[in-house]
DNA sequence: GCTTGCACCTCCAGTCGCTAGAGGTCCCAT
DNA sequence: ATGGGACCTCTAGCGACTGGAGGTGCAAGC
């Protein structure tokens, strides 16, 4: 018989915290472990390599319908592997995406903080800048801002 | 008597949803504005100010506890501005932090990426990669992983 | 004056990826 | 046998909105 892992043990194997795994677990992300007698999850050695695989990809930004993706396609190792490189290329081209954008929000800080010579509020540019409603706005809201 | 301005007009002046306006309302961000007699919100100028001032102060990242600040503070004209001067600057530093990660991510990602040849999921490196639990694991988890 | 149809109302639930807490049980070392 | 940490389930909460259901108001055209 196989010596199996509790929860704990996976935590500390792969950084990822219990109730994230547990979390997982009721996700369908991985596999419901056996149980101890008293009702503990005992893991096994593959339940510790997929932790592993979905952590990686969460650590490489990877949103969770891509990593279920991942998941899928490595549980069938004679596809091609194409769909793979799509995904990490699709992750790089959002990643260029949000570096613009936050790119330019730097730029525009910055130009708003220089401008700022610790003054009265009454003069601040900082406080002026927000205030200022004949800026153009930019397309879409939340997350998606595209100025 | 000025005219008074509806929800729907607040919006498409400053791009922000009739949704996300009630919402900003409910959290006190706004203040109830009057209402018609059948119950419509009728705003006031100084509404579409401070729905711009708000606007301004999430494009350029702030929090909302910070936009609270940023608020209370432009209503204070006399006191000292050191203090939003702090803001864009912590701003900028998260900022900074937030690129730092995501270019560390981009040259992981593209690393793994160009060594895929596009053949079987067998010999793919990004998914190899992924399962890959040799590799150590970042400090802290979800938002502020540190690698 | 009446109809039409869009804009508006409230309330509730869902998003994403976990995280935290309450209240209870189990397991292992001493 | 016991103590205390690790584990269990269940529920609610985070930030910053978004979307839908089901119903009402308002203004323009006839």
């Amino acid at each position: 018989m196989q010596k199996s892992l509790s929860i704990g043990d996976l935590s500390r194997a792969t950084g990822v915290k219990p109730t994230t795994i547990r979390w997982y677990e009721a996700e369908g992300l991985l596999p419901e472990p056996g149980r101890t007698a008293g009702g503990h999850r005992a893991y096994a050695a593959s339940h510790l390599q997929r932790l592993g695989f979905i952590r990686h990809a969460r650590e490489l930004g990877f949103a969770m319908p891509a990593v279920r993706a991942l998941l899928d396609l490595a549980a069938e190792p004679e596809q091609d592997c194409g769909k793979a490189h799509a995904a990490a290329m699709s992750q790089i081209e959002a990643i260029d995406a949000k570096m613009r954008q936050l790119t330019a929000l730097r730029a525009e800080l910055s130009r708003v903080a220089e401008a700022c010579q610790g003054g009265r509020v009454a003069e601040c540019r900082i406080i002026e800048t927000l205030a200022d409603h004949t800026h153009g706005h930019c397309l879409g809201s939340g997350h998606g801002v595209i100025c």
